[in-house]
DNA sequence: ACCTGAACACCGTTCAAGT
DNA sequence: ACCTGAACACCGTTCAAGT
């Protein structure tokens, strides 16, 4: 019957916590994707209102980066091999298959924020890496940059695909490219009417690993080459 | 005196023109980018209501796909040379550079929808060229699909720092990258704190055609050396 | 210091009428 | 058939108070 329990049946008063409302943050991001995550429906989850939020982050955007802080840390490091080549390619299929099963983590990158510093240790790898190889340091740097642009670029189409198949229901548009060649098509765009069949065949699968490989030896070569 | 001039002091009455919407939304995405179409703007922007956009295009996707439909054609055709390996650069580096200064583009195509049906003369011509150049049509398509995967992701990640750029007045968070280092992580990641200076320099300037040319080897080798 | 309720200036989309 | 005004169910963020 004190005055603490005449707010709350038990305990102590629900002071809100920066930690929780990132925690909570979280947990909406995982289970339903960053469409989800509004500071309207932040509050409501920690049983609070909006205003209450802004006095333990700055802006939405700043909580965003506070949700992907320290992500990295938490994921398993995978074992790496001597040789250096076989190295970048499994660090870099590493974050690949990381991200793929994160897709919010793609959603919030693509924001432009900072990545994470605790993912870092996989950019200092595929550098050090590199110049193992006996690419220049500027060489090294570029090559880590090709390899991030094509795993972002699978990550950002894939994102997209699977957002719109589990938002759009019957839409005609969002084909898979070849659906939409017409028999008239045939005469200006040859080679991918008769290809037709066999795209969505090699675009459903994932081709990361192969393309990685090519990738990374493409890259090396150049570097060795000079 | 007219019934019609009673309406309006000239001309005929403004019957909303499907035609008339597009084309300015393409104006707002030009001027202002993706962030800045809603419909409620676009309504104002043709002198007319919210619902009356709604008797002229099913919902908001609708109406970006439409603006989109036909920019390839409108856009100049590069010149190709006669080596196919060439050709398959020079159009890809076609391809990155037009969709830079449409930065736009990019936003819409990043929700997911299908490629303007007017740029696949280009991925008919890339393909071609990959068979030309010894891969097996499987391998060809692959090798497309990592060349606009790579593109896609440079231009995804410009778009988003950009974005960030022109958005958040002075932002202490989008720094890039070996910024965020302490000198205590000389220990953890020693060659990135030793680049620190030139990583920025390496990851301002546009990697892209060196890039490619990299891609683009790794590519053709792994094919032809099956 | 930390919280609430109400508000400001927006969204995409739809209902019920108007002509 | 095509349009309007008002509404529904949302946004991020901030003002003015409350304790």
């Amino acid at each position: 019957m004190s005055e603490v329990q005449a707010k709350r049946a038990v305990g102590r008063p629900p002071r809100l916590e920066r930690e929780t409302i990132v925690a909570t943050a979280r947990r909406v991001l995982e289970e339903e994707g960053v469409h989800a995550l509004s500071m309207r429906r932040l509050a409501k989850e920690v049983g609070s209102t909006p205003r209450a939020l802004y006095h333990h982050v700055r802006d939405k955007d700043e909580l965003l980066l506070l949700v992907l802080a320290g992500m990295a840390a938490s994921a398993p490091r995978p074992e790496l091999p001597t040789a250096p080549r076989d190295r970048i390619y499994v660090i870099a299929l590493h974050i690949h298959d990381m991200l793929q099963r994160l897709p919010w983590v793609v959603e919030v990158l693509g924001l432009g924020h900072v990545t994470d510093k605790g993912a870092l240790w996989m950019v200092e790898e595929i550098v050090n890496s590199a110049i193992e190889c006996g690419l220049a340091p500027r060489e090294a740097i570029r090559a880590y940059r090709v390899i991030w642009l094509y795993i972002y670029g699978d990550l950002a189409v894939h994102a997209a695909i699977d957002r719109r198949a589990s938002e759009g229901g019957e839409a005609e548009h969002r084909r898979p490219l070849p659906d939409m060649l017409t028999p008239d098509d045939a005469a200006t765009l040859p080679r991918l009417t008769a290809l037709g069949p066999q795209w969505n065949e090699v675009a459903n699968v994932c081709d990361v690993p192969n393309g990685l490989h090519a990738v990374i030896d493409g890259l090396l070569a150049r570097g060795a080459g000079a």
